[in-house]
DNA sequence: TGTACATCAGTGAACGCGCGTTCACTGATGTAC
DNA sequence: TGTACATCAGTGAACGCGCGTTCACTGATGTAC
């Protein structure tokens, strides 16, 4: 049956089931929600046994860690994305929007991103630790826009806070609750711009 | 042998088994987190037979939601705790900070709280829809801190924005990303405090 | 006050389910000579 | 170029597990007369 369904049979080495497995699970996640990702679900989603995945991943942990892992490089891109097409004044908010409405776009993927990052009570290290990662262009920013790069520890609790911010925000922008201030305001984008500018993280805004 | 263990039995009739099995529910909350909370592992807890809570829930969602209820209650006391003993300029921050130490001393309670609202797409309703609902008590702070009560919309952004703030908060304090901070700052508290200053909600904050 | 009976709140066994993981296996591939 | 063989990446059946829920039941309680 299963092989006569197509001309382009796939043959007994699969190639990259690896890559084949965090798609498929992406594919669950966006179809069916975070509860129905389980191992088996994936291995038959991509078309392949259920003990299949056991040859590139040790256990369900480490492949929830892969989808995970690219969750978090596709946030990394659309955050990098904002801040280059915004005007200077603009930036952070820009990065913040654009964070919120990936979390929006892809609830199922930023839980289990969080989840993750939640067992390791951490944020995984690419997000803050290297020169360009995430954090850093956040703290840049803040910089740019005219925070004393000269007091560490308070930069990084601007940063910090920013981060937790859009984060809260991320999680609660769907609620019901807010769909009356998204109305009068005209829409979703403007309501976080105006929960944004209430949060005055900008340097600009502090020093006004 | 479960009869002779006790000098008080336990008669046939448990006499409030719907409180025994929310009490249940919440101890296995903070011994051994969400994941092991289920039907079965209450009425264990409780005492009772597997069948025996369908007698007073219609099935596990609705026992959560109990559970979940009665952690908003919880909430609502910590934070209304907070405002009474705070002095004036203080009343926004601390009852921020009761929020978030709420969160970090029963995060597995926090998780159901959380997961329950996020599969509504809302707060529940005693949360924010009469007078002195957290909610108000945030948003009327926020009016006795100097904020503009006839604006009604900026008024509802400015406390929609601290709720969120502190959510985002609550989750992620507890990231060992921030252990540094909080020692630079000599603990928990001052680290949440000076996060929340940086957040710059108060009212007090804004007219500077 | 006593008794018949309806109702309530438990029991315990069973249902089917999907899960993560392991196992012995086999087909395909790559390499050494 | 051909062949033997090790290695790799699949299969499919099976494991034990705990889950939510249902069922026929029974013991305890409350009520009407």
């Amino acid at each position: 049956m299963r092989e006569s369904q197509t001309a382009e049979m796939r043959p007994y080495h699969h190639g990259d089931l690896r890559r084949a497995l965090v798609d498929a699970a992406r594919r669950i996640l966006e179809a069916e929600g975070p509860t129905a990702l389980s191992l088996r679900a994936v291995a038959r989603e991509a078309g392949v046994s259920p003990a299949a995945p056991y040859h590139h991943f040790k256990d369900k942990a480490e492949l929830l860690d892969a989808v995970a892992q690219e969750g978090w490089e596709m946030l990394d891109a659309a955050m990098g994305k904002a801040m280059a097409e915004a005007e200077a004044p603009d930036k952070l908010t820009a990065i913040g929007i654009s964070y919120v409405c990936f979390a929006r776009e892809h609830p199922a993927l930023y839980r289990v991103m969080y989840d993750a990052a939640r067992d390791k009570a951490d944020l995984p290290e690419e997000m803050h630790d290297n020169e360009d990662s995430p954090y850093c262009k956040v703290r840049d920013t803040m910089v740019a826009l005219g925070a004393d790069p000269g007091d560490a520890i308070d930069l990084e609790l601007a940063t910090s806070a920013a981060w937790c911010a859009a984060h809260g925000l991320a999680e609660m922008a769907g609620f019901k609750q807010f769909d009356h201030l998204k109305e009068a305001l005209g829409g979703e984008t403007p309501f976080l711009r105006a929960i944004f500018r209430h949060m005055g993280l900008s340097p600009l805004d502090r020093r006004r």
